[in-house]
DNA sequence: CGCATACTTGAAATAGTTCAAAAGACGTGG
DNA sequence: CCACGTCTTTTGAACTATTTCAAGTATGCG
């Protein structure tokens, strides 16, 4: 199970490759990267808001969110970041620190240097502009998060991010025919679709009551793919995956 | 009041120079570019989901929304872009649109054809790096809208937005000592915080009412900065402007 | 003047929150 | 391997912010 940082950077690369065509002098510049491994218990920050960072972080293994610190001690999850993701890529052209991440459960990093990554870019420039891409991803991702707070009930809100997850974890090669590794708690989970954990329990019931989903603290299980899909108005095109255009998202 | 399209990428110039250090070339580059002058009516897409873009849309003057089309015929405002913001830098890597651009208020738009932006990118590399970090900036801003609609109540939602546009009028050189142009109506700024018009309508009125500001069809008037930071908890820290760090955000 | 668009207000309904408590899981040390 | 404390999930009941439904009032424009 345990995950090499060699494997990390392939899992990288293939996320990249997936909306960007690389060639083997790029790909193998990917894969010689330099970076510091460091393991980070389950609720610690190993980004924090204020910081010049000189180093991105890669998930090798585990679960990392994204968040701000409300005043009132509310949290607000902004992205989960899952292995083969490098969470903070975007800190490559904007050191300042303005959100900060903390491992979701026990997680191994890779620490990257900013140096090695400015050097890939300024050599390969098509790697820049697979960066660039890379973090467009990553916005859009946040974008549909937005539109399915603003205007979406609880439990569709709760339905839509299954569904993405699920793809995320399947194109990195993560998934299991109908199931994904998810270590959260409840209560993190609930900062993100902005609900109450107590609601976020409720729905969650209900999503087990109705045969859609089952959760627990390692995994979600998709019950009714197309009932996910449905309930939470899920259309995979801001993932920007390779068009091939499925009849049912998902493809359970 | 006509605003030039020379004005109009000055503007953008101006705009990438808050965040990028440009040399002179650099800059004489981007007030080179080439495009194509478009009117935009209030209430038009310019552009739409599903096409592919050959162009990138410079904001020369009124407003843009970028925005999701729900399936109950809501809407999911995600982004404002005021004039000299390139409200798609974006689609220069990823050309598959998945979100909608409307005019928010009788607009112009210069099409600047993405083959000169690409030119620029390659010639001038620091150029394709104020590209990418002008996309965090955004990346950022709907971070926080996140945060906002996920973990704040209406009004702080409210609050928050318009301290943030009256920063970006502001950094713009658009907004006057303690206004700025927003020409747009409720609806669409309803559709923008995740609230319904009857209750964001509700929500001006207070704001009216506790002298905090005040919103007609063209432009909202900030009575009391100080005031509205400490309701919408504002902190500019993640629009990335230059560090002024002042006593007070808003500084009016 | 009349129609269209935008805004405003009231009252009833409800989705989601808050407060309170208990029950289940899990690891650790005795 | 059992007892104990901690963390997580679950459930109930009262409450409230926001929505929904239903008019009605400005404002501008041809």
């Amino acid at each position: 199970m345990a995950r090499t940082t060699d494997e990390a950077l392939a899992l990288w690369l293939k996320r990249l490759a997936l909306r960007s065509e690389l060639d083997e002098a790029e790909r193998q510049a990917i894969l010689g990267l330099p970076g510091e491994a460091v393991a980070v218990a389950a609720g610690q920050d190993f980004v924090r808001v204020g910081e010049r960072v000189d180093h991105a972080c890669l998930i090798v293994e585990g679960l990392a969110a994204r968040f701000a610190q409300l005043g009132n001690g509310q949290r607000g999850v902004v992205a989960f970041h899952i292995p083969g993701d490098m969470a903070d890529l975007h800190s490559v052209v904007a050191r300042q620190v303005t959100w900060a991440l903390q491992a979701a459960a026990p997680s191994r990093i890779l620490r990257i240097p900013h140096a090695a990554l400015d050097a890939l870019a300024t050599e390969h420039p098509r790697l820049a502009i697979a960066f660039w891409r890379d973090c467009i991803v990553d916005a859009n991702v946040l974008a549909q998060w937005t539109v399915n707070i603003a205007r979406k009930d609880s439990a569709a809100r709760v339905a839509h991010l299954l569904c993405e997850l699920f793809l995320r974890y399947r194109a990195a090669g993560l998934s299991g025919y109908d199931f994904f590794p998810f270590p959260i708690t409840q209560v993190m989970l609930a900062d993100a679709v902005g609900l109450t954990p107590i609601h976020l329990n409720r729905v969650l019931k209900r999503l087990r009551d109705e045969r859609l989903a089952t959760k627990d603290l390692y995994e979600i299980v998709l019950k009714n793919g197309e009932g996910l899909v449905a309930l939470g108005e899920f259309d995979p095109a801001y993932l920007q995956f390779p068009d091939t255009t499925p009849k049912r998202p998902l493809d359970l």
